[in-house]
DNA sequence: TAAGAAAGTTAGGAATGCCTAATAAAGTTA
DNA sequence: TAACTTTATTAGGCATTCCTAACTTTCTTA
């Protein structure tokens, strides 16, 4: 099994090797606020549950087995933004919340959010549900969430 | 700060005191699946953060900060299984999702998910959002879904 | 009310994941 | 290439949360 804390440092290297393409424990350090240490235990696991080939001091390269993983939650953090996004989280609290929430959604929850979204993505132009939503959206956020973005619940 | 584990046992000392009118360590333990000594301890933990007054072999009882916190959560839970009960997953997995996602979900995707669900409830019957909505869900179900409820990703 | 059952606590330990300090390897540049 | 900087690793520890085994308190009932 994996825990959420594997789930984070394999995203993080899928991340920085599509961006950069190679993956330093450093950068990965940064960019998951830890330690260097921190990764180089992290590394040592991911890779005697062979999610990723590793040589000290070498560079890291995911096997299938990893790549696998790494894309689906890859694939559920940008489902998730979307989602949040869609009913009207901002940017940056969308990032945050998927990169947490990302770690729990069963299965049939991906699903349907899937769903969700793509009904609110496909839905033909004479539709005006999306911009009812929106309007909705607004005028609520006029009405009574004026300074309210970061109230607790 | 509280951890997830606090939120989890306050939770379900507030959802027995509700259920039952009084707390057990015993009852609390069947219902987190733990043992009874990891109950003494969190027990013991919660009074020394002063979320409920406790004492050896006595009853359980909220502070005011307990209550609050243990009433924030159990909203958050709600929203959550009513949300996706909405987009459609079944019961059982919406209670399995909702008691995870609680513990991560930030106040402003508190207060976007319940404009959410207060646009999809408040509908004017005029509206035909929500019956549309459940139609795409029925027909993407039959489409292709047939056996997907458990499948990954 | 005394004995046995049930519930709760304490003691000691394991896994996870983080840390700091010290050490080692790799990369850079004068 | 030798000195210096950067990066990575190892060693040793800490906090959290869980566990089992042993013990204590409370409850139940014969």
């Amino acid at each position: 099994m994996t825990t959420r804390s594997m789930e984070d440092y394999l995203e993080a290297i899928w991340n920085l090797q599509n961006k950069k393409g190679y993956v330093k424990a450093k950068d990965i350090a940064d960019k998951l606020e830890v330690t260097r240490p921190s990764v180089s235990e992290m590394i040592k696991k991911l890779s005697e549950n062979e999610y990723i080939v590793y040589e000290k001091y070498g560079g890291i390269v995911f096997t299938a087995k990893g790549k696998k993983l790494a894309q689906e939650i890859k694939k559920r953090h940008t489902l998730l933004v979307e989602f949040l996004k869609i009913i009207g989280v901002s940017e940056e609290n969308a990032q945050r919340d998927a990169c947490k929430l990302e770690h729990d959604v069963s299965p049939e929850t991906i699903t349907c959010l899937l769903e969700f979204v793509e009904f609110i993505n496909l839905l033909p132009e004479s539709s005006k549900w999306k911009e009812n939503f929106q309007e909705y959206l607004k005028k609520r956020g006029l009405l009574e969430r004026s300074s309210n973005k970061n109230k607790k619940l």
